[in-house]
Formats: structure tokens, C-alpha cells, sequence
RNA sequence: GCCCUCGUAGCUCAAUUGGAUAGAGCAGAUGACUUCUAAUCAUCAGGCUGCAGGUUCGAGUCCUGCCGAGGGCGCCA
């Protein structure tokens, strides 16, 4: 039983008797970065200081009062500090609580929780035109997006990863006379696409003289690529969606006539147009061509109105890079003129990733061939190194990627330190086996005798994860997972190091015994850690390095 | 011009969504392997959180205005 909600129950409680009436979530419950302000702070009395018309002080040293008869467990002592804080030391007994928790719950269920209820969450991420490789860019949004699906699903939310393909339109069209004027041995047309990819391909292209066809061909061609690089970095999708079937099954004119129902469709110089600007939009969009095709944007509202009303998805997450954040507002206003509830689409966007090479940055840009692709940057630094190095910023960070720098320092890459804490804990594990030392039940392990920092502060690390986890579901940010990992490293490597477990002088007597036990399931715990931390963020666990 | 996002150590990024003295890694300096993996550990150095106001017990975080960077403003996607 995690000890978070019972001492926000408890403080709620002594918050009730002094004339506050607070719900046990919403009292502030921190554990404070300074050692010496305790194990748990609660702000409490800073926050309510004015309801209950005292002075922060005040309140906060009858809290304190409260709570030192209110059966706290493991208490050992309680301040009045600062403004107005109320510090709780407890006894380290709790700590030991926690590994108990840890094994019990084990790599399936440590840190799961059902705050998503089952809720059914679509997430929309990648969706990069198949009309050439992925660049980097495309991975790191990609890892983001595979790493939040993991983490809400860990968290009950029921999730199904979708990649929208953008295989219709004019950028096939246009894919496919590149591709044919290759085959020729001529330049591609003005704004077609220069990419060295597309000389392989127009060699194989056996297909008629036709550029719809010819892109349709080797936009599948690309496709399948753009798959097997996806697989390279862990990342897999429940659900390839064709634009072509969303604009060919007539999903579109429904939506349209939905929109027309509600008076929001206008024609205009032979175009329909959707009045989005009367829903929050900068203005007003066409959603049918004159010519009768339909815009991007026409087809993207058929695409959810198709996830939300027909598939029936409780939830909907989009990931985009920044370049499309023009779109959102108009995707907004027609989610919400289909009759959906707004806050069920989540829209987030990924800032750009640019990267500096010999010293020069370069936009990226397909049409033009100057891109660096994903598999390059794979095969430089290897697939580990790209998720960690992806998951390490929030994805509202513009990154730097300097390609000269990260393949210099690939050896250092964090990706390592993490995993070479895994590793020693799997050769810990062999050399415990080839030694034939038992691990006891640890029921009947005394874990009071783990009393050193370096243990108690691994302890603590292992304490948070649950909240850890949490908040990176709750704020759609598996990066704070990465964060949490190669903290759990360095207290590893920490412990690791002062303090041995199968090499313990002394072997043979009683006390050395005990702590060697303790310490072995203490690795355990830690090691339950990893596995669940490098798996939500997509990183193998490595047995030997 | 209008709109969106961002600005934190030399570099790449964090920071418990408003908490107490802003933290890691890399790069730099110095030290530690006869033990279970030194891809490790320890110590030092590094900051007016772009600038100026405001809100309050308290601001890197919220509000306003500048400055700077990126992105968007198509019957492209």
C-alpha cells in the first residue's frame, strides 16, 4: 500500500477539524528536494492559510499538532518550516515498506495503476507522407508517441496506434512523375521530388507511363521501407489508415452533408467551403475543391468523424510536428461542429528537430533530397541511443541534433549508463547462481538492516516511480520517464559501488548474512525498475554488455 | 503585418504544473580498480533562468510589454 494517499487522507482529515474542507487528492503533498526538509512536505497551510483566516504560521503549527496524534505511520518527527510548510520525517522502516511493494508487484503491475478506466485512446503519431524515407525527425516524434501509447496503457488507458497514410492526392501524382521522369533520365518536375532513393526505384518501376500509377506503386514501395525503419526502433502500429479509403468510400460527402445540416457549408466561386471561422478558426476553409476533390482538410474531418463516430474511440491524440499547427484550429472547429466534445481531441505538437552537421544547420526537406534519414542516424548510433536521445526532451523542446557530436559521443550516450546498470545487475544475478547462494523468501527477510544512503536513496527511487509514471500519462509526457531512469542508474551505480552484496567480507557470519539477503532483494527491486522503465520507453534491457 | 511555440551552465536537456538554496549528462580539472563488470564512483569548477515590469507568503513556471529563434498564415499536405 503506498503510503502517498494515506497521508493525504490523514492531513485532509486534520485540514477538516481546524474548519478546511479539502479532498484528500487536492491536499499539496511534495517530497521536498532537500533531505533536511523531511520525507513528505505538505503545503497545506500556505494554501489555506486564508480560509481559515490564520496566518500561515499558524495554521500550519496546529496542522502539525494534528498530525502528531493522528497515527501517521513510520512518524519520527514533524516542523513547522519556512512560510509555512509542514515537513514529516518519517522512520526509515518506510522505505522498506516500498521494496516489499516493489516485489510483490513485480515487472507486470509495479507503477500500473487504472486511472484511464479502460478508456479507449486512439493515438495518431508519425503519419509522414509516403513519399520518401523518414528523417529524423519523423523518429523522434515517432519514439514520443510509441513511448506515451506504453505509458497510457500501463496506466488503463485500452490504446490502438494508428498511422494515417497520406496516399492520395497531388504529392502521388507528383511522386510518380519524379519517378517516371528518372526513368527517362530526365530532371523530376518543377517542386517534384530529387531524393537518390527515388534512382532505385525507377529502375524496378515496370509499371504503365502513367504518373498516378507510378506513384501508387512506389508509394507503396516507400511505405513498406518506412515500416521496416519504424520496426528497427521499436515502433509498431495496430492500424495503417489509407486516406484513399476515407475519400473513396464517400466518408467525405457525409461529413460534408453534416456540416450543410448545420449550416456551416457555404459554395464559393464553384468551392465549398467550411464557415470555421465562426468556431474559433482564423478563417474560413474549403473543404471540396471546385474541381470536386476534396481538400486535405476534407478528408481529415472525415477521418475523425470516423474515428470518433464511427469507431468510437473515447479519446483521440494527435501528434504533429509544428509545421502543422496551422492546421489545429481548423480541426478543432470541425471535430466540434460534428457534434464532438473538444477536450476529446488532443492535439500535441512536436517542436522541429534541426540538425547541425559540419558545423552548418540545414532544414530538412524531402522534395529536395537534403534530408537525413532516420535509418542513417540507426545505423550510426544504434536504435537504443536514438529512443533515449528522442525521449530525453519534452516534445515541446526545439532540439539541436549536432550529428558530428552525437556520433562522437555515441560511447557516452546515456543510453549506455542506464543499460550498464541492468547489465550488472543480470551478472550479479549469474555469479549469485554459479556460487549457489539461495535468495530467502522475503517474507522472512529482515530488509530493517538496509540502512546505508546509497541503499535508502535507491529505496526512494523506487518509491516515486508509481508517481512517476502517473505524471507522465497524466501530461502526455513519457519523457519523465527517461528522467526517472538514469536517476535510478546513478543510484544503482552508487549503491553498486560502496555497497557489496555477493563479495560482503565477513561471509559466513549471521549479520554479513542478513544484510547480503536484504541487499539481494533490494537488487531485485531495483532491477524490476529497469525492466519496466526501459520498456516504456522502448529501450532494450541488455543481460551482458 | 497577424497567429502559434520556444528562450535555463560553453554544448544537449531536466526542474515534483506556483514551493524552500534551479539540477543531470557531455566538454574541463583532480582522485579511486587484488572484491559482484571502471561503459563505474568521488571531489572541484561552471547561472542576473533573454530583458523590463506586474500578480503573492513565494515566479524558471502565471499576466503585460519589448528582444531573439523556429513554425504557420494555399482550392499543398
Amino acid at each position: 500500500m503506498p503510503i502517498r494517499p494515506v497521508l493525504q487522507q490523514i492531513i485532509a482529515k486534520c485540514l477538516l477539524e481546524l474548519g478546511v474542507a479539502v479532498v484528500p487528492e487536492q491536499v499539496g503533498l511534495e517530497r521536498p528536494l532537500r533531505p533536511e526538509h523531511g520525507d513528505w512536505s505538505t503545503n497545506a497551510a500556505l494554501v489555506h492559510a486564508g480560509r481559515a483566516g490564520l496566518a500561515p504560521r499558524e495554521l500550519a503549527g496546529r496542522l502539525a499538532e494534528l498530525l502528531s496524534v493522528a497515527r501517521v505511520p513510520h512518524l519520527e518527527s514533524l516542523e513547522v518550516a519556512g512560510p509555512g510548510f509542514v515537513n514529516i520525517h518519517l522512520q526509515t522502516n518506510w522505505l522498506h515498506d516500498v521494496l516489499r511493494d516493489v516485489v510483490a508487484q513485480g515487472e507486470v503491475s509495479y507503477a500500473a495503476s487504472d486511472a484511464g478506466g479502460g478508456e479507449r485512446v486512439q493515438i495518431e503519431f508519425v503519419s509522414a507522407n509516403p513519399t520518401g524515407p523518414l528523417h529524423v525527425g519523423n523518429g523522434w516524434w515517432g519514439a514520443y508517441g510509441d513511448s506515451l501509447a506504453r505509458v497510457m496503457q500501463r496506466c488503463g488507458y485500452t490504446v490502438l496506434r494508428e498511422y494515417y497514410v497520406n496516399d492520395t492526392g497531388g504529392q502521388i501524382t507528383l511522386l510518380g512523375e519524379s519517378l517516371l521522369a528518372r526513368r527517362r533520365g530526365e530532371e523530376p518536375p518543377e517542386g517534384g521530388y530529387q531524393g537518390d532513393y527515388l534512382a532505385g526505384l525507377a529502375d524496378e518501376y515496370a509499371g504503365p507511363d502513367e504518373a498516378a500509377a507510378a506513384g501508387r506503386w512506389a508509394s507503396e514501395r516507400i511505405l513498406s521501407g518506412i515500416v521496416e525503419t519504424l520496426a528497427s526502433i521499436s515502433i509498431s502500429f495496430d492500424e495503417w489508415y489509407s486516406q484513399a479509403s476515407v475519400e473513396e468510400s464517400g466518408a467525405v460527402e457525409e461529413t460534408v452533408g453534416i456540416l450543410r445540416a448545420k449550416g456551416l457549408v457555404e459554395e464559393r466561386e464553384g468551392a465549398l467551403w467550411f464557415r470555421s471561422s465562426e468556431l474559433g478558426d482564423s478563417r474560413d476553409r474549403v473543404l471540396v475543391r471546385s474541381g470536386g476533390e476534396p481538400t486535405y482538410l476534407g478528408g481529415d474531418l472525415a477521418y475523425h468523424r470516423d474515428k470518433f463516430l464511427v469507431r468510437g474511440f473515447d479519446r483521440v491524440v494527435d501528434i504533429f510536428g509544428a509545421d502543422h499547427h496551422g492546421q489545429v484550429a481548423s480541426l478543432k472547429a470541425g471535430v466540434e461542429a460534428l457534434g464532438i466534445e473538444p477536450e476529446r481531441l488532443e492535439v500535441l505538437l512536436g517542436q522541429m528537430v534541426s540538425l547541425v552537421e559540419g558545423g552548418k544547420t540545414g532544414r530538412m526537406s524531402k522534395r529536395a533530397g537534403n534530408f537525413v534519414p532516420l535509418d542513417d542516424l540507426v545505423a550510426d548510433i544504434g536504435p537504443d541511443a536514438v529512443r533515449l536521445l528522442a525521449l530525453n526532451a519534452s516534445l515541446d523542446q526545439a532540439t539541436n541534433l549536432d550529428l558530428d557530436l552525437v556520433r562522437e559521443q555515441s560511447m557516452e550516450n546515456p543510453v549506455y549508463y542506464v543499460q550498464y546498470a541492468h547489465a550488472r545487475i543480470a551478472s550479479m544475478e549469474r555469479v549469485r547462481r554459479e556460487r549457489e547462494i539461495a535468495r530467502i523468501e522475503i517474507t522472512g527477510c529482515d530488509l530493517g538492516v538496509l540502512k546505508d544512503a546509497r541503499e535508502l536513496d535507491l529505496l526512494r527511487r523506487l518509491e516515486e516511480f508509481p508517481d512517476i509514471v502517473a505524471e507522465a500519462c497524466a501530461e502526455r509526457a513519457p519523457h519523465k520517464v527517461t528522467a526517472w531512469v538514469r536517476r535510478l542508474a546513478g543510484a544503482f551505480h552508487g549503491f553498486y559501488h560502496d555497497c557489496p552484496v555477493l563479495a560482503l567480507s565477513g561471509a559466513g557470519d549471521p549479520t554479513s548474512l542478513a544484510l547480503m539477503q536484504a541487499r539481494l532483494w533490494l537488487v531485485e527491486g531495483a532491477r524490476i525498475g529497469f525492466a519496466i522503465a526501459l520498456s516504456l520507453i522502448g529501450i532494450s534491457a541488455p543481460e551482458k554488455m
